[in-house]
DNA sequence: CGGATTTGACCCGCGC
DNA sequence: GCGCGGGTCAAATCCG
């Protein structure tokens, strides 16, 4: 199956090849990973490999980069006032003197919470909501496919999104967001589908911190799969697929799913999932 | 014309 | 110290 093997490293691996392994990627940000079909043939990934308790940090690279966060930290403190960390880095410079040289000092990157999730679709960019602007495109070592950088448009919002085929299996696209929105969706398409449900359910578990490996009862050993499994999605419709709690939650999401695709169904929408990606402090109506 | 995308260059962390 | 690779910047270009 294609899933698990995208990359193709057995641990252990070196940092750089677990940030560039999706796999490792997935297990780096927590296991909090999902796999939504577009509406093809369901597949359950197997279960990932947890990476073996690296004793010498060699998740430095990866993990850690979020261990980096010391004066990253800092940085994403500016953000509070209201401007995105590239933005305010971009206001510390002296915009115009470096040009050629570009010999600022960068502080070291923070790193904001990560979760990822693995798409069966054959579109790229997935529509989630919000609204995105591509900075950069960068090829991927060992993948045919470049890895997509994206940033929230919201000048408030630091939220990036990083979007990559897995190198096994094109059809798997790996949707991986950093941050949080403080925001509103900008707009919620009608009929954007499982993708769309599927990003809102990340975002919304992550919110709740409900990491997959959070949850016991999804990794019942008739699954033994961390990940959740969309299993028929053409009409826009979450099916849920094992029944426990967390489940009930996603089933709710289901309900709410099917009226995202009729028209004017928004409200139920922001009462739902809305209602857990967003701080209720950031909900204005 | 303004916003979004493309793309080459640069920065930085990490492994060797 | 050097090279590699991921991540970001920003000028150029595209597009509605």
């Amino acid at each position: 199956m294609a899933g698990v093997e995208c990359g193709g490293g057995d641990w252990p691996f070196s940092a750089e090849e677990a940030y560039a392994d999706s796999s490792a990627l997935l297990a780096e940000i927590g296991w909090a990973a999902g796999f939504v079909d577009d509406g093809c043939a369901g597949e359950l990934l197997p279960p990932l490999d947890p990476p073996p308790a690296t004793p010498t940090g060699s998740m430095e690279g990866a993990g850690a980069s979020s261990s980096s966060t010391d004066d990253g930290a800092t940085r994403e403190a500016a953000d509070a006032d209201g401007r995105p960390a590239a933005a305010t880095e971009a206001a510390s410079k002296p915009a115009p003197a470096l040009a050629p040289g570009k010999t600022m000092k960068k502080q070291k990157r923070a790193r904001q919470p990560r979760f990822a999730f693995m798409t069966k679709t054959e579109i790229d960019h997935l529509e989630d909501g919000y609204r995105w602007r591509k900075y950069g495109q960068k090829a991927v070592k060992n993948s045919p496919f470049p890895r997509s950088y994206y940033r929230c448009t919201n000048n408030k919002c630091t939220v990036k999104k990083r979007v990559e085929r897995c190198s096994d299996d094109p059809s798997v696209v790996i949707t991986t967001y950093e941050g949080q929105h403080c925001h509103h969706t900008v707009t919620f398409p009608r009929g954007a589908g499982a993708a769309t449900l599927a990003s809102q359910m990340a975002f919304s578990a992550h919110h709740h911190h409900l990491m997959y490996n959070d949850l016991p009862a999804l990794h019942s050993p008739t699954t033994q799969n961390p990940l959740f499994s969309v299993p028929a999605m053409s009409s826009s419709l979450l099916q849920p697929l094992h029944c426990n709690r967390q489940e009930l939650q996603l089933a709710s999401y289901t309900t709410q799913a099917s009226s995202i695709s009729s028209p004017g169904s928004v409200p139920a929408v922001d009462k739902g999932l809305l209602d857990d990606m967003v701080p209720p402090a950031m909900r204005h109506g």
